[in-house]
DNA sequence: TATGAATGAGTTTTCATTCAT
DNA sequence: AATGAATGAAAACTCATTCAT
């Protein structure tokens, strides 16, 4: 399975800041001091983006000083200004592109990849969220959001449109499928996508909060969830 | 059903300020005018925790100014130190004090009451979180401590004590007697409580972050998710 | 030699609190509630002058908290008022009768008595002086007194003419007597008595600073000075 | 004489803020509107430090408002805070570059230049003394330090190690000279150097203190007391 | 008189943002 | 474009002083 890139680093489009022109790498070859000058712009904002996540989920969006987020990329503070306009710019287009990636994958389930079952499919991504989520950064970006997304309402509903509806909908549709082959017996789950990722969920928030108190085993957990799902896991 | 305090005011010992002597509610409810010192040293702090509530909620805690949290408890700054030695302090007696109440009906599930089924018990128990939850303040209570439960170790090892593990083992009792009494088939759900209250936690999230865009049937959820667990809903 | 007594509390005229009147002690003994009230007021403000000036001297005036000087006292911070306009008001006050009692000491030398060498007289009070204000609370005022007089000048000014004046002149007295008797050969030295007392300035203010360091034998300095100044102890 | 130079402003090391980077003074004389920028970094902490030192001195460390010290240094509150950790910082910073310059000459008396005899010696440094500290700016760091030393350890340890110590044995080789020249004739007084500059000491706070109400001859006492030191003065 | 809770002006410190270079 | 020193508004916290009881 391909590695997930972290992060989608392409400046997103009317998000950034002031100057939209010359965001083509500047690469002056001819400069007589080679340092800085021929990092590319597009690599540096690449590096403020990631260091802004950094810093941002590790303390929240209010107690992140962009002194830090710059010493973390490398760049001076003003730099951050060239490109976004300011803290509150920054962390929704960090956000936003934070997790697209992961959310593309999650939004086209594999739906009957070789005629395989509906479970099979669920299986995947739970496997795929257990090994590329839990326990990494991008649990550290969910949080944040939950944390977050009340403060930011625009990026609450981009958000929605862009990531959750999608998911849900990839949700629903892998439900039908399950209820159209026969595995899931409860029609009424295709009305609550949500059930089916509630407990990733809350694996996520488990882990960050209780994980070092209560580890919580989410592989087990989320296979005992399907076993529900899938009316499976009676008593013999 | 009788109404819960929403919170628990009472000053919890050792958490409060200098002086411990003489805080005795004095409620002189004769005067003529009721000056501030009438009021009594016991409401007010209760005002200070109500509207630091409020505010922390709205706000998050690093966005919250003390400034408004007194001048919504109709108090000045510094009474706000004469009760809790600083903002932590305030929000972290505030967060604990918040939950204490529902948090013990949830940790003692009404498991059997005349003879009843855990479905019954479980019903019971999601019907109350979607009425005394969902859409009050403490939702909002909820999402703050997964949100700021992070940055403050102790408060999120304080909750798992005093709060997640007695949740956890009254949902454990209640899916032990649902599996006794065989309404539950898969005995491994014991092992994962989580997965009870998974839905509950996520409609939180979801009314809190999308709740504007795309509000969600919470009671009609967790019936479905009820469904799953006790094994029916199958398509008639 | 009799003990001095640390401070002299009885209320400087015109210096204390808004009342003037009333402060015979009240010993209401028909009070159903004898605590507090059976401590005449001229204790009470003794109390506030005694912790005032352990504050005082410990932290500095701008660094003391009359909350601790109440604390100290045993009263309530109300109460300082009662007895003193302001802060600034306890501080010179405290300072007006710290050092009073010595001085009177110091003014008066006992010169002659029974006959006796200056030098006599001069030892008896280095004596003293090493006794009863090295190592004591006594260095702490005077101390003070350094550290704060440019702030206070009224305060200075009482100093001088209260109290240095006087002691400026016992000096000069005694100088002369020792002259007259021979025993001091510079008759100049009745024009600079500061130079009578200076090593136990900086006795007191090099104890205060380097005494952890580099502690000093006040008493052998002090006799090496009476040596110089009653031309004594060449080489053999 | 040369003139001392009033304060040290060079940047001590360790002792200064965050960067160290870039500190060089730029000093482009050329610019036509001098603009914050143009003013290096060095003339700018000098600034600041030269306030502070007005400040400390006029009010003492904890009546100083930072406020003060910046408008007087020309400079926003923040800036003090790139060039020091925070008002302690400050405060030590000061104190400790504020005598160097003058104590290095105290520490080195220009024993037997020329031949010279230990009283001339020492006539030459009371000299320097009454000039370059009594009335200056000097006089006050001296008493500022008196009067904080005992709320700083550290800085009063600093002291003693760096300007104290020297001190004391520069005026100790002094006393041993004049002894072995016949000069002085108590040995035991190079137990003491604390006495050939007591005078001195109390000179300063004197003028400090009652210099309004009496001033004193500094110069005219420095000369009696050198000449109780050396044996003179005798009624002729 | 005595109390001590309440007040709010005042101070330190932080940090997003600007702008001269 | 990039830098990073400088800015100053904003926020936490303190504490002298007041005043209802």
């Amino acid at each position: 399975m391909a590695k997930l890139p972290l992060i989608d680093t392409r400046p997103a489009k009317g998000a950034s800041a002031r100057k939209t022109t010359a965001r083509t790498p500047v690469n002056r070859a001819a400069s007589p001091r080679p340092s800085k000058r021929t990092i590319g712009a597009t690599e540096r904002r690449a590096a403020i983006v990631a260091a802004g996540l950094e810093e941002f989920t590790a303390k929240g969006f209010a107690a992140t000083r962009l002194d830090d987020v710059a010493r973390r990329a490398g760049v001076a503070k003003g730099t951050i200004y060239l490109h976004f306009k300011d803290k509150d710019a920054l962390f929704q287009e960090l956000v936003r592109t934070a997790l697209g990636p992961l959310i593309v994958r999650i939004s086209n389930p594999p739906i009957g990849v070789g005629g395989g079952s509906a479970r099979a499919a669920m299986e995947a991504l739970a496997e795929t969220f257990a090994r590329e989520v839990i326990g990494t950064r991008r649990a550290d970006i969910v949080r944040m959001i939950i944390a977050e997304g009340t403060r930011f309402p625009q990026l609450a509903e981009f958000y929605y449109r862009e990531v959750i509806a999608h998911g849900i909908a990839g949700m629903r549709k892998l439900i039908e499928y399950g209820i159209a082959r026969g595995e899931i017996r409860n029609p009424k789950l295709a009305e609550f996508p949500q059930l089916l990722v509630a407990p990733m969920i809350v694996s996520v928030i488990w882990q960050g909060l209780f994980g070092q108190l209560a580890p919580l085993d989410v592989t087990a957990m989320l296979r005992v969830h399907l076993d529900l799902i899938f009316n499976e896991g009676r008593a013999a």
